[in-house]
DNA sequence: ACAGTATGAACGGACACTTGA
DNA sequence: CTCAAGTGTCCGTTCATACTG
């Protein structure tokens, strides 16, 4: 028996109901079907040289017991947790919550199971104390959301822990599994270009965002190759408050005809600050989003927004991380790109004559 | 050595660079330090009884050799995980994934970490998988996010670990956090009941839903205290889609002034409807939601709707299964509750005249 | 020789004791 | 007798090896 039996003793003989009974082990099971431990960790495992008859009485004694392998002592013995870890910045932000929700259900399909780690403030100390927790040798990798942060060359991470950044700065050192922001920021840019605008302002994510500067780069490349004048970024946080705040700024110069929001929650807050102006969207601004929320089709106006898929990110990271671990791969630096797409809806529209037209 | 050591040897020699070396354990920093492991344990788990010149030679080596406590080595001795299962069905619905985001967020705070489940398909199997899979001993404790499904008596989970139910119906079997849906949707309906609406239509959830058929009973027991007549309900799945589909048949009729949707993304969904069927939001139909998500006093019309707090939600979930795991209560039937608020925007108002008046 | 089963030593850490000043 | 530090054992599984019919 040992320290558990002794411990949990006392309790039990007071014959409390859900007495914490110590969790049947392969030797229970043993016992039971009359085999050794050994064998019934074979049973666990699929192995061969277990006779049919002995399995069978072996999953008769497991199924008796309410026996479940304890990961713990496997992990021990094995080294491997069959578990990733996850870090996040902010889950209610919908790309993130979606493509958490896509490693999930593909990690579970690999067999491994999550581990999210959310780190509440974007500085150095926070992420690197979410990996702390994540690698005190409890994942066998990780997946970065949006980890801004981790661009700065100086933080060290824990060495010898797979790692894949969905939608962050690979540099050299890290795989990563890219939205392709520059692609789809240039679609939007130029789909408003070609409605004849003269030019398009952007409304940015946070700075310290990989994606946000990427999109900013695409919509700068794709206005310069077409010779349209660079009007100064805005920079809102992703959320709709921001975007409304920002709307209200842009919305008092009456030169601005089309808008690339950097996703669609600032692109509600910016059409509501256009609409409380009095400014008409898409008649006197044409506004894109990017993500393409659910809910993007059945806003007023419908919103024009570059389709994200999230589940094929969460595929791609989660493979990424899985030919490291299994594969023993030493991947770092590749990028594997998801493609987006432009939505046209009813957002976007040539500008209004007179105003902002483009010269041919 | 032993087995890890022979095993990577062979990889090792040949010089590869991200050599998968085994990671340093307290015998490790011990030998280094000049100590004995279970002096590094001390120091590992700050008990007192060190002294503190040799604490600090403990540390440095920790730092030097870049230790961190194995957790599976850990768990099994301690035969706790210090880790939370959630168990939720989708993350991209907007409220679970603010609570996922609160549970992970006090958990860490708390010590724990938290392991992910999601049930993409909502049947009995599935859930008991996932079942099964958090509890191979690898959770003390698991939550479960608007777990419908487990209403059913006859579905069994593995005894022996606390559960904590958000949003789902506890019976006399697990102790739950509920978000008084009872009085939100109250609340709401009578809302549109005082402004002079002789009735209310309800747009609801799916019916699998423990939510969704609270939100129903409430606002059939408020339309029938105020002797209003009872609408048939239209059942939606939580999406601006469905919200959207439904919408289109109600605006078919012209005698529907007022509307309480079971969420904000089917509230969307709905008043897109409404406005192609060429019929106002608030003039002609009054429209509440549910959720106030992020995005609602942006939309167009800015909506009203009823405010939940998940972040409160979040954290009692997590206190109440800190009571069962480190408390060792017994709380089987409690039941925490969490209230929402009505919060008053622009998509309601009072009836157009002649049309739905409600007599005093 | 072969199929199937038993044996004992790790894995890394925690805790009850024990020993040393 | 107090306080710091060490010893030995066990947690539940896996794996290499030895064993048996």
């Amino acid at each position: 028996m040992g320290r558990a039996g002794s411990t949990s003793a006392g309790a039990a003989a007071e014959g409390v109901p859900p007495a914490r009974t110590r969790p049947p082990s392969q030797a229970d099971v043993a016992a039971l079907a009359g085999v050794s431990s050994q064998t019934v960790s074979r049973v666990a495992n699929n192995k061969s040289n277990v006779d049919e008859e002995t399995r069978q009485r072996v999953l008769a004694a497991m199924r008796m017991l309410g026996y479940r392998t304890n990961t713990a002592a496997r992990a021990l013995a094995t080294g491997q947790f069959r578990m990733l870890g996850v870090i996040s910045f902010d889950l209610s932000a919908h790309g993130n919550a979606r493509t958490l929700q896509s490693i999930a259900a593909v990690a579970q399909d690999a067999g491994y199971s999550v581990n999210v780690a959310v780190v509440k403030t974007a500085t150095e100390g926070a992420v690197r104390q979410a990996f702390t927790q994540l690698t005190s040798q409890a994942v066998d990798g990780i997946v970065l959301i949006e980890a801004q942060i981790l661009d700065r060359p100086e933080l060290q991470l824990p060495p010898g822990v797979p790692i894949v950044m969905a939608d962050g700065n690979p540099g050299q050192r890290f795989p990563a599994v890219d939205n392709n922001q520059l692609l789809g920021a240039r679609t939007a840019t130029e789909h408003l270009l070609s409605l004849g605008h003269a030019t398009v302002w952007h409304l940015a994510g946070p700075q310290d965002s990989y994606s946000a500067r990427h999109r900013v780069t695409a919509w700068h490349a794709a206005l310069k190759e077409a010779g349209a004048p660079v009007p100064p970024v805005s920079y809102g946080d992703w959320s709709a408050e921001s975007g409304y705040a920002i709307g209200r700024e842009l919305a008092a110069r009456d030169d601005i005809t089309a808008v690339f929001a950097g996703n669609d929650h600032m692109a509600i807050g910016l059409i509501r600050a256009l609409a409380e102006a009095g400014r008409s969207v898409p008649d006197d601004v044409s506004v894109v989003g990017f993500d393409d929320i659910a809910e993007a089709r059945y806003l007023e106006p419908p919103l024009t927004t570059v389709h994200q898929d999230f589940e094929e990110m969460g595929r791609a990271c989660v493979a990424l991380l899985l030919r490291q671990i299994e594969g023993g791969e030493s991947i770092a630096g590749l990028v594997d790109s998801v493609e987006p797409r432009l939505v046209v809806r009813a957002s976007t529209a040539p500008p209004a004559k007179g105003r902002g037209v483009r010269k041919p």
